[in-house]
DNA sequence: CTGAAAGCGCTTACAG
DNA sequence: CTGAAAGCGCTTACAG
């Protein structure tokens, strides 16, 4: 393992300037600069990070939190993320805090304080107060995606306008009983995107005139969770809605799954609309409000390394573009239906 | 920021008994670890992870290459590895190296050779000959998950034998035209999983006396690849198969959500067998020879640790076990199309 | 059982 | 433009 002494002795200069042509920091003549590079590569010399990180205190690694890496919108973000991050130069360690486990609680107080990092990137999350001090006291910037934390730079979208959207194309289509699958009142640790997108929705139903015929069912923001929202829903053949305003494409294609099995056709029985853009969309032909996490990823990344490098970012909150993309599972409701409401 | 100085003067000793008393190494009296020990949480002192390793050479992290995070397989393994090094306290360094960017080669070549970590954790990788001699460059210990590196510690699955298992309860049934959907023959970067699992449906082929029928559909180990790939088998239908055996869950879902779609009902018109015990597998009632990718995770953690820790480790390719779960989407083929064959 | 000293591999003022 | 020296914050032989 080579260590800058022996590309300075190959470079037949001292170790200071050996390290100033690598870094690029100070003035290094130009021919001087050439011959440490080249002695840097005829070695394969890689500066120590630990090393280089003790002195100058920056670690060039970022800190990620993120709750699921399993569902969509989270595995894009991330991977959305990385991309930037390699672009800068930059590695990336990842903080798991899965809802409802102890180590939730063994990151923000052990591991976030080792402090491996320039900066933190959290996604989804809504910190508990004492997460948010532990955040702060770390006195590094945070940057957020996706979760609302006081004083904190972010970007998402906008959660309630987006369900709003959604639900309005099924009122503009003639629908009146429309029940929203996802939404609930408490906010868990994954952030209320959901309770902002029942928000949307209910604001959407009284902006109508809907407002008697609000009605939401609660479910897992996932595939299996809109299942079984969905076959809840759809059971009950005397109270069945005539559209369904998903708080997910991932709830969507569960209830579009239920549906189907239960011999339902999608979307003349039941127009369904959901929110993200997931990659399943096209295979149901799933109409919905299309986000895109993966430049959101770029975007957050962007604004951290304003932060990092004491630039003023343009914005404190960005509200990241979204588009209502109609497909086919969204239609009119069948006319017996809309007399029988 | 306080350092093991401060902690010192609090606690009235010298820097080299707080660093005995914190560290664990050494003697130090009972009294004094005591005396250390609360000065620094009284002042909330965490050691440098930077001036640490510097000294003892070891980085308490782990870097882990995987192809995707956005896969069920994928994102199950790494979230059992985060929590497998949690419990180490180690902390996880990302390295996404997806096939067919432009990052695959920067993370081999740059971000690796920065050694910020005491080993790797390979995921569904398998790397080109230069990549792996990267990869032995480093020397760090590298252990391998769902991929088969020369020389290198694994655990895997049995991937020919689970694709015969399930292709063999197809055959058990009764049904002899049965396609394979997701091999392929060339290997890609994402490692020949899915050529060995068609491997494993050739050979039950074979061995039932059905070499003749053997055939099989490339599609992209996903939902919506397996969604086309099914929907041509299905489409054609003179040549319509009774069975199919897919090369993942993922494939096996997409395979339904195209049969439904076509009208055909499952398992009646078609029975479908998928491999790897998927979140979504119990929403189809879709029979299937379950791994535990979690567990995977747990496992292939522990022998990085063996090695990390000079242990010996019990096996060098540890083969996890699997079993069979059978569920509603196999049953009988109907005696006409028995017949037909 | 404890402390003084050296050193891990870099970068950065400071002189020249 | 270049080099000698100090120092980043720890841990670890080595004496005592």
């Amino acid at each position: 393992m080579s260590g800058i002494a022996d590309v300075a002795r190959i470079a037949g200069v001292s170790k200071s300037t050996a390290s100033r042509a690598l870094t690029g920091g100070g003035y290094v003549s130009e021919s001087t600069r050439q011959r440490v590079i080249d002695a840097a590569r005829v070695i394969g010399y890689v500066a120590s990070p630990n090393a280089a990180s003790l002195v100058t205190g920056r670690t060039k690694n970022v800190g990620v939190i993120i709750p699921f890496v399993n569902r969509w919108y989270f595995g894009e973000v991330l991977e959305g993320i990385e991309d930037g991050l390699l672009a800068c130069d930059y590695d990336l360690t990842l903080y798991n805090v899965r809802p409802g486990t102890t180590s939730r609680a063994r990151i923000f107080e052990h591991f976030l304080a080792r402090k491996r990092f320039d900066g933190i990137i959290t996604i989804g999350i809504e910190p508990s107060p004492a997460e948010l001090a532990r955040l702060v006291s770390l006195e590094r910037p945070v940057v957020a995606l996706g979760g609302q934390l006081p004083g904190i730079a972010s970007v998402s979208i906008d959660d309630v306008a987006v369900s709003r959207l959604a639900t309005e194309h099924l009122i503009g289509l003639g629908h009146t009983r429309i029940v929203h699958i996802g939404g609930e009142r408490s906010d868990d640790l994954v952030g209320s995107v959901h309770g902002r997108r029942l928000t949307g929705y209910m604001d959407a139903m009284e902006a109508a005139g809907l407002g008697a015929q609000i009605l939401y069912v609660p479910s897992d923001m996932s595939v299996p969770g809109g299942y079984a929202a969905g076959v809840q829903v759809i059971g009950d053949p005397r109270n069945r809605p005539t559209a369904i305003s998903a708080a997910s494409d991932e709830v969507a294609v569960g209830t579009i799954i239920a549906a189907r099995r239960t011999g339902m056709e999608v979307p003349s029985d039941l127009s369904v609309v959901g929110v993200d853009g997931h990659e399943y969309a096209e295979m149901f032909s799933l109409t919905t409000v299309e986000q895109s996490p993966r430049e959101q990823g770029a975007a957050i990344v962007d604004l951290l390394m304003d932060a990092l490098e004491g630039r003023p970012s343009a914005d404190h909150v960005l509200l990241h573009p979204t588009r209502l993309v109609v497909r086919s599972s969204t239609a009119r409701p069948r006319p017996e239906a809309m007399t029988r409401s």
